[in-house]
DNA sequence: CATATATTTCCATTAACGTGGAAGTATGGA
DNA sequence: TCCATACTTCCACGTTAATGGAAATATATG
């Protein structure tokens, strides 16, 4: 995964990332460009374009819905990404586990299914 | 922690990258500059701006000894931006534990003592 | 002090990003 | 067919990032 680069530069903006986080909010139905532009008091061809940019870093897939166009967080590559960084991390140094202790607690506890009603 | 964007920032560039994967594989030790832009095959003066970037995003501290500057990742930056990754995702809905899993499984295992030698 | 080494800062140039107005395309309804 | 809605694409502008040559700074050594 060579590509890393590009959906971090994807996330590295406050806008992108804003956008990033309502859609895995919103989870599998997603959210049409327009409702987000709206939540977010973007203009719409300023999110468009920044839309566009998570779409081709891979984060963001999209599907038509009458005159909307919703958009969706593709989960596998955000998964991928978080893969990549902490392999990156983790596998060539075991001091980094530390905090990464951390988040593996609370991923698993998140796993748990029924405790978040 | 609302300043995610420039670590995202500082990591989304191939050269950045490299050079934090490389100090965070060198461990606490770490490594001078002209020893990475050797290793990387860098400018001295475009190293030294690609750390000063990471070092402004918190990723990575400095020391000198010597006439050399001792370049070492941050761990615990590391760590909390993985953690408002994580946070931001598998926090906002359970659908994304799938894959985190896996992360969780992977970094549990590099936190064993003693298998690494 | 003179010199070599290690990094940084200064500077100029080129490329890429971010933004939003205006026009264009697709869909649904009267 | 005509119109309204929902997005996108085109375009132009200003801002920021990336790069590396050349000079400056800091440290060590003879």
């Amino acid at each position: 995964m060579n590509d890393a680069t590009s959906a971090l530069g994807a996330l590295a903006h406050q806008g992108r990332l804003s956008v990033f986080r309502m859609l895995v909010q919103a989870g599998g139905e997603g959210l049409a460009a327009g409702e987000i532009a709206r939540r977010l008091g973007t203009p719409p061809n300023t999110l468009s374009a920044n839309l566009n940019i998570l779409s081709h870093a891979g984060l963001v897939a999209s599907r038509r819905a009458g005159r909307s166009i919703i958009y969706t967080a593709d989960y596998e590559r955000m998964g991928a990404l978080l893969g990549f960084l902490v392999e990156d991390c983790c596998g060539g140094s075991p001091e980094i586990c530390a905090p990464l202790a951390l988040i593996a607690e609370r991923a698993a506890a998140c796993c748990v299914p029924g405790d978040r009603p």
